[in-house]
DNA sequence: GACAAATTTGACGGATAGTCAGAAAGTGAA
DNA sequence: TTCACTTTCTGACTATCCGTCAAATTTGTC
């Protein structure tokens, strides 16, 4: 059983990320500091650092809860009960709408997984983003196994599932965040890019 | 007529460079102050301030330099004299060549996109990235183009050649990304992503 | 050599990450 | 309620690093 200031530190980690989300999404990494978000929850700066131990963990969090969304996302999508074609396409219009639905994922991905801040990040962490990645694609591949298996599709022989699903997150991950950071696209004639 | 002192005020940029360059590639973005490039090359900072206004501008700097060898390379490739497919081919190898000479270049350019960092650097170093960017699409969009009009191949009626390369252009950056950042591909069955 | 222009210097101000000793609040038994 | 003990919170403090600028030094010119 919980008492009223145990829930209230329970709660207080997401209230932080509450406040670090919009920070970083609308002026950027370099806006986010601690002083403030203390400041805006009222609390002192050592409170925070009781919840998150420097400022790349409150990032890499913001990259576990989209991460995990993701993941979510991608479950349910591979429940369809369908032709291994259609349970693909599931799959990709889960990528899709997780896109558009949470576009700051890929914001936060590409601030966490510059080097010099995934390294002062928590082992445990880091576990779970590369756990949710590495459950993603091998949602993609178990698919593409059973269509091999029930004949539906036919790999060349170099070809195995896992590189044929690296070949589509290569092209799911560029695209997104040329997207992100490209504001030239429709200069450049690329319309449409989802 | 350029003087001794000119020449050596010439060449300290690339100096500069060159010590900057192995900071970032070996121990990462913040690894990299300015007190430390002006330590190593004997210098006072302010010196350093007179080439470069700021830590951002040094790394952008890194990044116009890995983009322009890529550009020539992508200029260099597509004067190959082939049919449509080859030369494509060609473009292909070119990037490939990049991506294995330089794998830097795709931390540099990591870097540099992040919002914060991006803001703060020059216009003027800004567009030559874009403008490298722009040029080596346009190459391929040129080739797609060509192959077009010489019933080399057929698109789809909703596919424009920028399309096409978008789709490309996805892939290449996405995979060399993924490969710079994700040490686990070997586990999960990804071998030879190139 | 003398003077002006160009260049360099490094001490300084400001911002912010992260620490920690002491203060405050909470808990539970008497 | 009181008191002793534990947990939590606080914010002043240290350390680091960016970027500035007035003064010092070097260079160029006559």
């Amino acid at each position: 059983m919980l008492t009223a200031k145990q829930q209230e530190i329970a709660m207080r980690a997401s209230k932080i990320l509450d406040v670090a989300r919009p920070i970083v999404v609308q002026e950027g990494y370099h806006a986010l500091n601690m002083d403030r978000i203390a400041n805006e929850l009222g609390l002192s700066k050592g409170t925070v650092y009781n919840h998150f131990s420097c400022k790349e963990e409150v990032v890499i969090a913001l990259a576990v809860e989209t991460s995990t969304k993701r993941l979510e996302m991608f479950r349910k999508a591979a429940q369809f009960q369908a032709c291994s074609r259609y349970r693909m396409l599931a799959i990709g219009t889960a990528a899709e709408l997780f896109a558009r639905e949470s576009p700051e994922h890929f914001l936060f991905e590409q601030i966490v997984r510059i080097d010099s801040i995934w390294e002062k990040t928590s082992e445990q962490r880091r576990a779970v983003i590369n756990n949710c990645e590495t459950s993603c694609t091998a949602i993609a591949t178990g698919i593409v196994r059973d269509a091999v298996a029930n004949n539906e599709i036919k790999l060349p022989p170099e070809m195995s599932p896992e590189n044929l699903i690296f070949g589509l997150w290569a092209l799911t991950s560029g695209g997104y965040s040329i997207v992100l950071t490209s504001d030239r696209l429709q200069a450049m004639g690329m319309n449409e890019p989802y």
